[in-house]
RNA sequence: CGCGGGGUGGAGCAGUCUGGUAGCUCGUCGGGCUCAUAACCCGAAGGUCGUUGGUUCAAAUCCAACCCCCGCAACCA
């Protein structure tokens, strides 16, 4: 390694650890692998840092639930992202974890050194919070003091008021402004930029950066009645992750390594990372970070994957089904990288089929094979004298061009596009060897000159996409590099150094073995689907000793159904709720009484159908307000299909109004 | 007037910034080839580029208005 080498040091963010990792988590770490591959091939010293994100109070409530301390979940969570990318083949370099005592001690210099740097009113300030709370979850349910209901329990939620510490976010919005004029490859894609311009633009409110309320976090320096509350805490990790809590200035790592040179994230967490980061790091007096990439998301049949909607893709099926580089390959070659993109299982096995079976996968077979036929396996040499024009130069010329044009890509993240330049190459050889006819030439032992020419040029052609391909393949590249009797590591070779003409005659190949066998595209989506059926049934993650783990539906007594007041009721009328696509307001006589009830089914049912029908009724429920309608009770319904779309249930008999169901 | 994305052959998309023959992948149909993973190659059918109006010699591309779809947010007790 020479001295000068350049550095790149590249993040993903930092995963909530409250749950299993999903394709979303998957396809930032997917990227950023490839980008880090790609990176090393060409020479850079390269730090890929991920990690967990394992404070706050949605953590202290998840393991409240299931009757363990906050530790005790995180600690069963983040193996399961450990284990996903172990087989994702993911070499990242550093794994920060923000439970460390490394982090804690990297939050608390940050503070320090920002409390030292203290201006006029300094950047951090003790003020009052105002927002409204729920007791009974431990929730900050807004930051307004409107009233507001908890999102968990529906209660209407207190208003708190407690003294925080503040960040003077105010005070940077000139400069942060200044940061987005003077380097706008700051925040990509551009139209992302124009977004971050803009709500910077219309003001900055200070930020509060500490809670109260929650105890699971890290604790305030000489104030452990705070803990620091998310973000503060959270993006501090890129630094504490190389080194920075260590020493006065932070590990030697740390001093070589920061800036990160890119930050890659998800659209949704933008402005934390393009607003607030640039902002905290001015205020310590510390280098930013070179550039702020989001992505945008990976939507399932339309629609964002959310585990409420149930439409959540695993990647571990996938992987153990059609192999690591399939997923790599379908996410990077179908997706234009930034924008959101559709996922399923459909594209992904066409893609399968079609690029990597019958595309490279084929070609490579069939070269081999005619090596393997007519030369003993060994790579036969090329046209003595070099031809400039014909196919064969032709195919030269592209494979030459494609180098370039790929790196390029890559450097700009354009992987699709890159993809699509190798395929190119691909294309043109599988068309080379039929113009050319190479198995023909075979047989006449006099054309035995030209036929090594031809084989030596598609061998060649494919040697090079081999090497452009691997930072998305890794596996199935260096499989064929080797089967084309190639040494050593692929991802040891530059790319910047590959030029046609490096395959030397007479390097001995192996036989054809299949790297990418085709599938049978309705019996594979139904393997995956089972496989990922399989996963969501287990709402706790399979846990070492977790014997005693209650599951989450778990059996109840009796007494436990009995609680819960059912009656038949009449609707009597029914209307829509003014500013509310999904609600009703539902007048149902419930026997004894006429009930207001909203029901969230208008998307389904016209107000006019329902008047006169039979329905069943939850009569007990806490009342709570819905769009400022009061709700008193609920009306059951079934809920089908990803959307949850509601079927009211209703009885095949006569039965009277305010008859209990037991 | 909450924020944002999008409407292009059967499906999924590129092209729109920087107007000038509408392109790619999959699928369909016909043909070729047999080295290869029923693969590969060639050809064909199929689009008034959401609607309307404007600018222009020329509009998918620029301008205006409108319609529709999808996320996010607010409401599915």
């Amino acid at each position: 390694m020479a001295p000068t080498q350049s550095k790149f040091y590249l993040t993903t963010p930092i995963y909530y650890a409250n749950s299993r990792p999903h394709v979303g988590s998957a396809y930032t770490t997917i990227v950023c692998d490839a980008i880090a591959r790609y990176k090393r091939m060409r020479g850079y010293d390269v730090v890929y840092l991920t990690g967990t994100d394992e404070h706050g109070v949605n953590i202290e409530r998840a393991a409240e639930k299931l009757g363990i301390t906050p530790q005790e979940l995180v600690d069963r969570n983040v193996p399961l992202f450990l284990e996903l990318w172990k087989l994702l083949d993911i070499r990242y370099t550093h794994f920060v974890r923000t439970t460390s005592v490394e982090h804690a001690g990297s939050v608390q210099k940050l503070v320090r050194r920002t409390l030292r740097r203290a201006g006029k009113n300094g950047f951090i300030y003790k003020g009052r919070y105002e927002g409204r709370y729920c007791i009974h979850d431990n929730l900050y349910v807004s930051d307004s003091s409107e009233p507001a209901d908890c999102p968990t329990c529906g209660r209407p939620a207190e208003l708190i008021s407690e003294e925080n510490y503040f960040f003077r976010l105010s005070m940077f919005q000139e400069k942060l402004l200044q940061l987005y004029r003077e380097k706008p490859e700051f925040v990509q894609p551009d139209f992302r930029r124009n977004e971050v311009v803009s709500f910077v633009e219309s003001g900055l409110r200070d930020l509060s950066i500490s809670r109260k309320a929650i105890k699971w976090g890290i604790p305030w320096p000489d104030d452990p009645e705070h803990v620091f509350y998310v973000w503060y805490d959270a993006l501090t990790s890129y630094m504490t992750g190389i080194g920075f809590g260590e020493g006065e200035h932070g590990s030697a790592e740390y001093q070589k390594y920061w800036p990160a040179d890119l930050h890659m994230i998800g659209k949704e967490i933008i402005r934390f990372h393009a607003v607030y980061w640039p902002a905290f790091l001015m205020a310590a007096d510390l280098p930013l970070p070179k550039q702020v990439f989001a992505h945008g998301w990976l939507l399932f049949q339309q629609e964002k994957m959310s585990k409420s909607r149930g439409n959540v893709a695993y990647a571990e099926p996938i992987v153990r089904v059609l192999g690591n580089d399939a997923l790599r390959y379908y996410l990077l070659r179908d997706v234009v990288f930034g924008q959101d993109g559709n996922f399923s299982h459909d594209a992904l096995i066409t893609r399968y089929n079609a690029d990597l079976a019958n595309g490279l996968g084929n070609l490579a077979s069939r070269i081999l094979a005619m090596i393997g036929q007519s030369f003993a396996g060994q790579v036969p040499s090329p046209e003595p004298r070099e031809k400039l024009s014909g196919p064969d130069y032709e195919v030269k010329l592209l494979a030459q061009s494609q180098i370039g044009s790929v790196i390029e890509m890559y450097g700009t993240m354009e992987f699709a596009g890159a993809l699509e330049g190798i395929w190119s190459v691909i294309g043109a050889v599988d068309k080379y060897l039929v113009e050319t006819q190479p198995w023909k030439l075979a047989e006449d032992a006099s054309q035995r000159e030209r036929l090594s020419a031809i084989l030596y040029t598609a061998t060649e052609a494919l040697r090079i996409v081999t090497a452009l391909a691997h930072p998305v393949l890794p596996e199935a590249t260096q499989k064929i590099w080797a089967q084309l009797g190639q040494s050593g590591k692929l991802a040891n070779v530059r790319l910047d150094q590959l030029a046609w003409g490096q395959l030397r005659p007479g390097t001995k190949v192996q036989k054809a073995e299949a790297v990418f066998p085709r599938v049978e595209k309705t019996e594979t989506v139904e393997r995956i689907r089972a496989m990922e059926e399989q996963m969501n049934q287990p709402p706790a993650p399979p846990a070492p000793a977790a014997a005693a783990t209650p599951a989450a539906p778990a059996r109840i007594g009796i007494e436990d159904f009995t609680r819960v007041e059912m009656r038949v009721g009449e609707i009597k009328s029914a209307e829509r709720v003014a500013g509310a696509d999904k609600l009703l307001k539902v007048m149902v006589d419930i026997g004894e009484e006429v009930r207001q009830v909203v029901a969230g089914i208008a998307t389904v049912y016209k107000p006019e159908d329902l008047v006169g029908r039979k329905v069943i009724v939850v009569v007990n429920l806490q009342p709570r307000k819905l769009r400022g309608v009061e709700s008193n009770g609920m009306i059951v319904a079934a809920s089908v299909g990803p959307e949850g779309t509601p079927v009211l249930a209703g009885f095949l008999e006569a039965v009277p109004v305010g008859a209990r169901l037991k």
